[in-house]
DNA sequence: TGTACATCAGTGAACGCGCGTTCACTGATGTAC
DNA sequence: TGTACATCAGTGAACGCGCGTTCACTGATGTAC
């Protein structure tokens, strides 16, 4: 990682890193290539020779954003088993504990605008997130008498927007931030009272 | 609103519309000061007659929003009175409708980075579409017995979580929107889960 | 081991652009008498 | 009703800036013989 001479070594990843850190300090408006360089040490042209262009390295700090998430999730899933709602409960959990630990992956994925189609990898990686979560739920689903069962896709579609809104309102500096509950007591809480209307956590416990 | 000679004649509001278009069109980021005072039909200069500069145009354009939404809050909250339960179903749909139907002011002021502590005015009015949210969520608790009531506040947030998830997810070109369901069924089944598991529903309903 | 050469990753200067903002100005409006 | 004048809302030119991108270039690296 460190630059000696004329050449750097890793530039490209170099330059994905500076991205992701000007990303989070500045928002996704923020940001800019010529920054980024810089902050690797390097002129704003030698970014050409790894990317096509700005939107290009945001992508790819994205898609490594995804990557990561997608570990996460598949990991929370795993350690969960064999029970399908402790799986499901860490995949939740796993959400905001990767928007925590990750914020400039995070806002390269969600708030900057580029479009998960942009290229296949990012598509492909995508997919493969959302997959993890939507097989918890379907893992879940399977304890639900089938004549009151949801959809598993609507299912995690409900956790994963309860996740983000958590996120983006209240683990953020965003309008919600004044708001008593740290976010993960928030989402935790939001995910029980959730569970408990699927009937798979008894009323009163 | 008809512009006509040399002096426009209500050139603070027609730039906020003008603010308002663009960003829907292009996002916050894609706004510019000079664009919206091009389609205003007026010099860049003149922008600065009425507003301190580019961040206080969009901190408005917000304001404005704050009012409409917290508006409609309200509205939607009176119609489902006396029924607690109504009125609580009807805010949380309100919130979709609002975000549809005024996608400009919706960005402006969820998306477009600006606190709402900014001024005092944005605050108050903020403050003002929280508080009925909140109101909903507190009639609906007295349903709920004492020891097994959770807080208001965080029942509000809860709710305020899952829409604007929903929205940001479903209701746009984001990751989520290859979803099959449309974002209004997504919340009003996920917000129908959540009461029952809040047992204001009864569990086979 | 040494040399020639192809390949590659960087430089640095230059570009055109549109931005937000400032300034002295001027045209239009409204009011006092 | 007409005139003088203050006030106000716009103009238009100019600014400095940093941006993303291009281009011909050059220094470093690695490989064939």
């Amino acid at each position: 990682m460190v630059k000696r001479g004329y050449h750097h070594g890793n530039l490209r990843q170099a330059l994905v890193d500076a991205a992701l850190d000007l990303i989070r300090e500045k928002g996704p408006t923020g940001f800019t290539l010529s920054e980024a360089a810089k902050q690797a040490g390097v002129t704003p042209a030698a970014v050409y020779r790894h990317f096509e262009g700005r939107e290009d390295l945001i992508a790819e700090a994205a898609r490594q954003g995804y990557e990561i998430f997608a570990d996460l999730m598949q990991y929370a899933y795993d350690k969960g088993q064999p029970s399908a709602l402790a799986a499901f409960e860490a995949t939740g959990r796993a959400y905001l504990a990767f928007a925590r630990r990750y914020p400039g992956h995070y806002i390269a994925m969600f708030e900057s605008g580029i479009s998960v189609n942009r290229n296949p990898d990012l598509a492909a990686v995508a997919r493969r997130a959302w997959t993890v979560l939507e097989k918890s739920a379907g893992d879940l689903s399977r304890h639900i008498p089938p004549e009151k069962r949801p959809p598993a896709s609507m299912v995690s579609a409900h956790i994963w927007a309860l996740s983000h809104g958590v996120v983006e309102l209240f683990a953020r500096n965003s309008p919600g931030s004044q708001s008593p509950f740290p976010p993960e007591d928030l989402l935790e809480s939001g995910i029980g009272v959730y569970l408990r209307g699927l009937g798979l956590i008894p009323p009163d416990a």
